[in-house]
DNA sequence: AGCACGCCGACT
DNA sequence: GTCGGCGTGCTC
């Protein structure tokens, strides 16, 4: 009997197309084949196999390609995500199976050079020093030869053209070399040596037997309301049921041979490690990891993309010997394929990524860490919409190996579900060497007013003299871009406004521009009003960093200023340059936006001013308390790192709001325990759900229209809130205008089917209307 | 995602 | 008259 496979195309396809197998070609699930569709090539995915016994006006499959096959847990994870998501099930395969365009092949060629003994034409000083370290006519990459001789490219480059040193094509760098979990130990505090003790009992078997944690699936999700994996298995019984039962078995089997126990009771936990900023949450896990490489399994840590530096990956280093294979989205080509293969073949024991990382082929898992757990840019915003976060936690139930959660400020979800057990829970409550966290002070606006026109509080303004008195490090951080947020005619009152999106423009001084921070929009700072034509008359309101800088310029004229925003004039490779100059202590006053908050230390910083603590508490967004409670958290923190104690002041208005109160009287139980209980009684997540519907369309009219249409054909039943497009804020978007429906339901109610209902009864899409699903919306806007 | 088909505007 | 813009629909 002729058979026929099932394939799943990675395209936005919901169900896979049938294809018949040529004579002589065996397919297995998961394969990875070449297929006719339409008029070309295509690659897809054996999604089942069936015998079929018409013989049939199928197309053929072209053949198997030479890569490793799918494993069951990755399709399980795939189905997952769709049905999760509301997502095409190609769409879904699509995040699993990015091969390398055919175009974006080709890596770049690394050129290596040695001495070629031939002396130089004219040998200047910087020519000596490189051909002194080359001397020992060892094969160097270019960079690294300039770096060690303390000299630029160019050096290199002058002396490979003068032929005192030869170049050659440097082999490919491998990918990563196997980390030795016993490299170096690390002293570890009690505490962390504690948690690392829990940790490690935690994720292998052999438990107490009244110690085991209640399997739970999604972390975002209320209570009960996750859709099981059971119902998942047995949708997937229904579809495939006996390729998909082999490939369990096969799964489970290979799961008993790597950790030699097959304890078919033990359910591997989901485990938040919560530890105050300079805790040492990291050295904890890499211990973790170390175990886990050590029973021969695989480890994949995950980090918030920002977060993927150098640094970090020096840290790994230093303990396990070598850096580890990192993936983000930047890697293509060839090296993506061959992180992929040899993640799938089980020779890369270790991962570093980005969100996408989550969907590599990994052999044999063992431990996925997500750090900074509760980072929003875990939520992937555009394509199928999912959080990275959750999506750890739901491959780790596929896979059965344990996931920690690691983060000084965990969310909410992620807190609630810790304290239901759902979670395990390890607390590190102290900095790591006894240092003490910095102290946090209010400075009153309203009673300690910054001078007329100046945005810096005078004792504000006194302490950072102090600081730089004393040869330390002050931050100013102030989470606003740009010169000032808003500008407005004095002679007719006009507010200059996006004219795509719901927001004003900010003013960049530097750029002489007004910008649209939501889509990019940008036009010449006018020198008349555009609307009454008055000259001269326009006023900047309020303060962005630039303005702060303006101002620390005129206090401290003789002081280091940097100015650190994701804006940052010559690029990202320019802006890890001048942190790593702040990281070194090459600088007197850092002013800085939330970028500074994140990943990097800053081991002479003494004092954080925070200008504006109110900011974002006003928002209108259900998370804006946790948030700012977050940020601020993160960012007072980076205050002390190094020898000195460190303290932070706190611009307010409202000292009594809980999220500022929580942060002063460093009460982080508190701020939890109030929040918790102000969702509970909102039924906002974790205990009720956000989601929204996404109108989009390349006409703004049509957007606008058509939400307004989906909105009113809305008939949310008892307990789902709507709300409409006056509410909804708009944005371009990558070229088209979209619109965020929210929807706001409480426990019982199954997002997902209503949701489905009222895009099928609402008014049929005319026009290049896309209506797309955001399951738990991070934001707003 | 591609690619064709088809419908309207502006140009050698 | 066509060239070409993009909106629409289809691919087992």
């Amino acid at each position: 009997m002729p058979s026929v496979a099932e394939i799943l195309i990675p395209l936005a396809l919901d169900s896979a197309y049938s294809y018949a197998v040529p004579a002589g070609l065996t397919l297995a699930v998961g394969d990875v084949v070449q297929i006719p569709l339409g008029p070309r090539e295509t690659v897809g995915v054996v999604w089942g196999v069936r015998q079929s016994p018409g013989g049939s006006n199928l197309r053929p499959v072209t053949g198997r390609l030479d890569v490793p096959p799918l494993a069951g847990p990755l399709r399980e994870l795939v189905d997952w995500l769709a049905r999760y998501t509301l997502a095409p099930k190609g769409s879904a395969l699509a995040m699993a199976l990015r091969l390398p365009d055919e175009a974006a092949q080709g890596e770049t060629v690394r050129i290596g050079v040695r001495a070629s003994g031939r002396p130089p034409a004219r040998p200047t000083a910087a020519r000596l020093k490189v051909l002194g370290v080359a001397a020992d006519g060892a094969l160097r990459g270019k960079s690294a030869l300039a770096k060690e001789a303390g000299v630029s490219l160019s050096v290199v480059d002058g002396l490979i053209d003068d032929g005192a040193l030869e170049a050659t094509a440097l082999a490919p760098e491998p990918v990563a070399l196997p980390p030795d979990p016993d490299h170096a130990r690390v002293p570890l505090s009690e505490a962390q040596a504690d948690a690392v003790r829990d940790l490690i009992a935690m994720m292998n078997p052999a438990p107490p037997p009244d110690d085991r944690p209640e399997p739970c699936l999604l972390n975002g999700a209320g209570q009960g309301e996750a859709p099981g994996l059971s119902a998942e298995g047995a949708h997937l019984a229904e579809t495939h049921p006996i390729q998909e039962r082999q490939a369990v078995a096969a799964a489970e089997t290979h799961h008993k041979l790597t950790t030699g126990v097959g304890d078919e009771t033990f359910r591997a936990p989901t485990i938040l490690l919560e530890g105050v900023t300079g805790s040492g949450k990291t050295e904890v896990y890499f211990e973790a990891v170390a175990d886990c490489v050590r029973r021969g399994r695989q480890a994949l840590i995950l980090m918030p993309e920002i977060a993927l530096t150098a640094q970090f990956l020096d840290r790994f280093a230093e303990r396990f010997g070598v850096r580890p294979a990192t993936w983000h989205s930047g890697i293509g080509g060839k090296r993506r394929e061959r992180i992929r293969a040899g993640v799938a073949l089980g020779e890369i024991a270790v991962v570093v990524g980005a969100r996408s990382a989550l969907f590599l082929p990994f052999a044999h898992l063992g431990i996925v860490v997500v750090d900074e757990e509760h980072e929003a840019a875990y939520k992937q915003e555009d394509g199928v919409h999912y959080h990275a976060r959750d999506m750890a936690v739901v491959r780790g139930r596929i896979e059965n190996c344990p996931v920690v959660l690691a983060s000084a400020t965990p969310s909410i979800e992620t807190r609630v579900n810790a304290e239901r057990g759902r979670y395990r829970h390890i607390v590190l409550p102290e900095r790591f060497g006894g240092r003490r966290l910095p102290d946090i002070t209010a400075l009153d606006m309203r009673s300690d007013k910054p001078e007329r026109g100046s945005f810096i509080a005078p004792a504000l303004v006194a302490a950072v003299r102090e600081t730089v008195a004393a040869g330390d490090q002050a931050l100013l951080f102030l989470n606003r871009r740009g010169y000032a947020p808003l500008t407005l005619c004095r002679a007719c009152g006009h507010r200059y406004q996006c004219r795509n999106c719901s927001t004003w423009l900010v003013e960049h001084r530097f750029r002489k521009a007004l910008v649209c921070h939501q889509c990019g929009y940008a036009e010449r700072r006018p020198e008349a009003c555009t609307e009454c034509g008055t000259f001269d008359n326009l006023t900047p309101c309020g303060p962005g960093v630039e303005r702060i800088a303006e101002e620390v310029t005129a206090l401290f004229p003789d002081k280091r200023v940097i100015v650190l925003s994701s804006d940052f004039p010559g690029g990202a490779e320019r802006l890890r340059a001048e942190l790593q100059t702040v990281a070194e202590g090459g600088c007197d006053i850092v002013i800085g936006t939330q970028l500074v908050a994140k990943g990097h230390n800053f081991p002479h910083l003494t004092l954080v001013g925070v200008l504006d603590a109110d900011i974002g508490l006003t928002s209108g967004d259900p998370r804006a308390a946790e948030r700012t409670f977050q940020l601020l958290q993160q960012v007072t923190g980076r205050a002390g790192r190094g020898e000195k104690p460190g303290r932070a002041l706190l611009q307010t208005f409202q000292p009594d709001h809980p999220v500022i109160a929580a942060l002063l009287s460093g009460d982080a139980e508190r701020f939890y325990e109030e929040e918790i209980a102000a969702r509970e009684a909102a039924g906002l997540p974790p205990f009720g759900r956000l989601a929204a519907l996404i109108v989009s369309a390349a006409d703004r009219a049509v957007a606008e229209a058509h939400g307004q249409a989906l909105a009113r054909a809305a008939e949310p039943p008892e307990g789902v809130m709507v709300l409409g497009p006056a509410e909804a804020p708009l944005a371009l978007v990558r070229g088209r205008y979209r619109f965020r429906l929210l929807v706001k339901t409480e426990r019982s109610v199954d997002l997902q089917s209503y949701l489905r209902d009222w895009i099928a009864r609402g008014p049929k899409v005319r026009g290049n209307v896309k209506v797309a699903i955001d399951v738990d919306p991070q934001s707003f806007l």
